[in-house]
DNA sequence: TGTACATCAGTGAACGCGCGTTCACTGATGTAC
DNA sequence: TGTACATCAGTGAACGCGCGTTCACTGATGTAC
């Protein structure tokens, strides 16, 4: 998990800022996006409120930093499971397992993140599609293509394959986070739609 | 729409309650869940804000009291959209376009509603799973059923079914609720879901 | 039909609170000589 | 190595604000006789 240092100084902190995002990330995870502000940071820390602003022009500003690194860390835990993946000898069944793997990521994080999986997904007034969630998106298109550099994939479904998996798979991954799945329920309810998202993208 | 009855006096409103929902959802529209506030519904309507408390006992009241509406208007449009699904001389085409139909009503909805859309989904610390989104839920089944018993869903997938379809719809909705998909691009990345759907459910 | 009165649905002032942000400040740090 | 001083990172007090909620009240309504 993230760490900090702390310099000796009793006076000044040494790592205020990480310990601001660290601080915010906890409280979101506690109480969702209400439950951020900078006084209560600023008290969890154990830090006056002004002190933030050396850091952090604005509350909205720490807001975006958190969420900039929560996208980071979906996008990595997706590449960390993609890597875990043994090699098998059939290499659609090696490109099947990642892209399953990938998928799987995604969801685990909204069910142990689910309040800072939420806030990921709140539209800051920039970006559009895909980009915003530049790179869990990325992951998930060179899954896409390698199946249709396999020839798994038709030709007529190669637009749309992206957006399908996409879609489906963060259907599962907001409704496991709203903790409208009961939690018994969850690994069927994956397993169920990662099966569906397969039939539904590739060739039988 | 929704409409309201005022009585001529002015002192008395006349039908508080239904202004006072009806301009409460006009602010979540507007600004999402922060912007809804009791003064904020008062000022709105015209009256001083203790005036609620007659007609609720908490904001927290009136959120619940919005929620429900959201959720059983969800329902009914799809209901509604069902209902105009021309009868073709083929029962199964039949059941496929009606399956479409509400699928496609659930997505206009966060398209059009996008913020009420998002708070429907918000747990209010009760109901799980699917209950907690009864008539959207409960018209959703029948279609699956209706496949059943058109032998249209192998019997593997009986149990997944309502899941899968539900999360790559839900998928979408919240993606386009989010704006997270450009508007020009929603009409293809909803076509092309549907037709994921379809491919992973039914025989062919 | 007219009056007395209970009931209902509002008002206006006030409560305490926590918020984001600003300001002038001060203590600590580190660099130049 | 020791001192002077600029820079940096905090403090503490204060700002104005809007919030949900309470309270004692008052104006309007409708019912009983």
């Amino acid at each position: 998990m993230l760490t900090l240092q702390r310099k000796g100084s009793e006076y000044h902190h040494g790592d205020l800022k990480s310990a601001a995002i660290i601080a915010g990330r906890n409280l979101i995870e506690g109480g969702g996006l209400p439950a951020l502000g900078i006084r209560r940071v600023a008290n969890t820390i154990g830090v006056t409120a002004p002190a933030l602003y050396r850091h952090f022009a604005s509350l909205e500003e720490l807001l975006v930093e958190i969420t900039c690194q929560v996208r980071q860390e979906i996008g990595e835990l997706m590449l960390e499971r993609r890597r875990l993946v043994k090699v098998p000898r059939d290499v659609r069944k090696y490109e099947l397992e990642k892209f399953r793997a990938i998928g799987d990521a995604y969801i685990d994080y909204a069910d142990k993140h689910p309040k800072l999986f939420e806030i990921a997904f709140i539209n800051h007034q920039e970006k559009s599609t895909s980009e915003y969630n530049e790179l869990a998106w990325q992951v998930l298109n060179e899954s896409i293509e390698n199946f249709v550099a396999l020839g798994m994939i038709p030709k007529n479904k190669r637009d749309s394959a992206p957006l399908v998996a996409w879609s489906a798979v963060h259907g599962v991954a907001t409704l496991v986070a709203n903790r409208a799945v009961a939690s018994a329920e969850i690994k069927f309810f994956q397993t169920a739609v990662m099966d569906g998202v397969q039939d539904a993208l590739l060739k039988k």
